[in-house]
RNA sequence: GGUUGCGUAGCUCAACUGAAUAGAGCGUCUGACUACGGAUCAGAAGGCUAGGGGUUUGAAUCCCUUCGCGACCA
């Protein structure tokens, strides 16, 4: 993390301690916290203290006290420059040199660290989580820009980050394109096809859903109830063969899972590639589900869980106002949450994290309030470490994705979508002039990826959003274009003032006197790494969008109200320049952190 | 039915975890506009924070309740 001038960080708690030391004086409390304010913008002032708790001990009138405890700040304070008072609440306004002395002392760094501490605490971060009977489609972009955000923020927050994958590869459903592919593919594959892997083996899952619907409707017209039918429909009774021998190990069977597997990761692969997120290890539920027994027999044996006359095994939560829930059937297989156990419990011997991140969607809320209050239970003390990142549904202007109504909206078509639509746009605005072709093509990558990425995580994450591309691709307003505009327009112009000799190296500070608008900006850069842990601590890259939109928003009405090139004052024109590039490191910075990338043109 | 999450301008989202007149953007209306790069700028209208009650000096925020939407669990 960067370093503050010790002066500038200590002016909170500087003020706060006199604060203390100004209610024992004056009315003989004894309070153990201050906390101050931001001043809201209506008002002068840079730090508001509100003095309405303080009330009952100097049986005065808000604005008495706020002036009485005003008066010893300011005696005692040399960087209070002023003061003022409006009913509860009073406003300090912080000397002007102040605000300087810090901005010189950021000027022009970089304000996220890499190099991470000896002792930094280990945070896993798992998302994605694909099934591998099918593409990623537009629930899942969300999933994977939120857990690839997160993980960048908790590694500037100076945490050691390990990203996950637990990929969904066994299991009926993708015993399901594997029977449809052998019946009906006549040998089909991604290059003879020249069909992405994934989409192709979906091709075939949706195949087979198409064949047994039908099977079971002609059942129900001989009179068999939907129940019986959905049971005996012939093709059910094949999958289940399939998966009896695929845990039998049954090599053909296995030979086919594989070939189309690989087939699938290929696909997603790209799809992550264009995506720009990636993991540090992955883990696939093939390996992963017979985990956890050796759990249930330690916890029967503390005695947390318990057996019933059927030989099932559970454990009883309606003490905590959740219900009893079964950790294995009475044939002795395991449920989910068995596996979901063992795999918490393996990946704290592999890497004895701190943190467990769990990203995935709210409708699993209860499965993972279940699961930790179990591992609480059993007593595994790094239980505490464990949160789901839960997130809402992804909604389109028609309504919700069904995948039986064919309204699923396919990532890589998304993406390439948004891409389509940056560069029709860009090319509108002729800014592609004097591009090659190559860079043509980033650039409409870099402004279309870039607009789908914020928009998806400028909404706290607990929220269903509603994704509407149109309106996330506009060059105004709360989106990544804009953003990306006003940086690429920071890089212009201190590349003009580099050509007109205007952009000194060294920052003089003398003899200035400051813009409002540039306190503010000086504030909000201030501002930049507390945000960042405040984001880690929540979880939320929207708490970062939501920041780097404010300063470029900021900036850009700066930007158009003063002539930074044009004022005689040499020192003040450099002033306004660094400044400007301090902006638009922050600006790089942050989005970043969203995943985003930043344009030097445009 | 049980559990749980959500409900803020016409629309999409904020509000630093209880503070001042609830903020932005899009859209709408009214005026401006020969700067270093505006796809511009300045103003205006738009809200009983779903309804009701409570706690508090102070509530969009905490508690209770009704209604609406969703998700899980049978």
């Amino acid at each position: 993390m960067q370093k503050l001038p010790t002066e500038f960080m200590n002016i909170e708690q500087k003020l706060s301690e006199k604060t203390i030391e100004a209610l024992q004086l004056l009315y003989g409390v004894a309070v153990e916290k201050i906390t101050f304010e931001k001043t809201s913008p209506d008002f002068e002032g840079d730090l508001t203290l509100v003095v309405f708790p303080f009330l009952k001990a100097s049986k005065k009138k808000p604005e008495d006290t706020a002036s009485e405890i005003g008066n010893y700040l300011k005696i005692n304070v040399a960087e209070v420059a002023s003061l003022n008072v409006v009913k509860g609440f009073l406003n300090i306004v912080i000397d002007n040199k102040f605000w300087l002395n810090y901005f010189q002392s950021v000027n022009g760094k970089t304000f996220i660290n890499s190099v991470l501490l000896p002792n930094a605490p280990t945070v896993m971060v798992e998302y994605s989580s694909p099934n591998t009977n099918k593409p990623l489609h537009l629930g899942h972009v969300r999933n994977n820009l939120l857990g690839y955000s997160v993980a960048e923020i908790l590694k500037a927050a100076g945490n050691k980050v390990v990203k996950t994958n637990l990929v969904n590869d066994r299991g009926i459903h993708i015993c399901k394109s594997m029977l449809a592919w052998q019946k009906w593919g006549a040998g089909e594959t991604p290059e003879s096809s020249a069909t992405k892997g994934d989409h192709l083996v979906g091709k075939y899952y949706v195949e087979f859903d198409k064949r047994y619907k039908s099977e079971v409707e002609s059942q129900k017209s001989k009179g068999v109830s939907q129940e019986e039918a959905e049971k005996q429909a012939p093709l059910m009774l094949e999958i289940q063969e399939m998966l009896r021998k695929w845990e039998a190990g049954d090599k053909e069977v296995r030979t086919l899972w594989k070939m189309m597997n690989s087939w699938v990761y290929k696909g997603f692969e790209a799809t992550y590639k264009m995506l720009g997120v990636d993991f540090d290890k992955t883990y696939y539920e093939s390996n992963t589900y017979v985990l956890g027994k050796n759990i249930i027999e330690e916890g029967l044996s503390k005695g947390v869980l318990k057996r019933r006359a059927d030989n099932s095994v559970f454990i009883d939560l309606t003490a905590d106002g959740l219900d009893e829930k079964t950790l294995l059937r009475g044939d002795g297989t395991s449920v989910y949450m068995t596996q979901d156990l063992g795999t918490a419990v393996q990946r704290e011997d592999e890497y004895s994290f701190n943190k467990l991140i769990y990203t995935v969607g709210n409708e699993q809320d209860y499965h993972f309030k279940v699961l930790f209050l179990i591992l609480k239970k059993l007593d595994y003390k790094w239980a505490a470490g464990l949160h789901h990142l839960s997130y809402g549904m992804v909604e389109l202007p028609e309504g919700k994705m069904k995948s039986r109504e064919g309204t699923v909206v396919d990532a890589d078509d998304l993406m390439q979508e948004m891409i389509n639509i940056a560069a029709a746009t860009t090319k509108e605005l002729g800014k592609v002039e004097g591009l090659t072709e190559e860079e043509a093509q980033h650039l409409y990558k870099t402004i279309g990826l870039g607009a789908l990425k914020y928009y998806m995580l400028k909404v706290d994450p607990k929220k269903k959003m509603l994704f509407n591309p149109a309106e996330s691709i506009d060059f105004n307003g709360n989106t990544a274009p804009f953003i990306q505009f006003n940086y690429v327009r920071i890089q212009s112009l201190l590349r003009k003032a580099t050509e007109r000799g205007q952009f000194n190296d060294v920052l003089k500070t003398d003899n200035i006197t400051i813009l409002p608008k540039e306190k503010e900006l000086i504030i909000k850069i201030y501002n930049f790494n507390s945000t960042i842990q405040q984001a880690a601590n929540e979880f939320s890259p929207a708490v970062i969008a939501n920041y780097v939109y404010d300063i470029a928003k900021e900036y850009s009405q700066y930007y158009h109200d003063t002539p930074i090139l044009k004022e005689e004052q040499k020192n003040l024109v450099a002033f306004r320049l660094h400044l400007s590039k301090t902006i638009a490191i922050v600006i790089n910075s942050s989005m970043k952190l969203l995943g985003i990338e930043v344009p030097e043109r445009m």
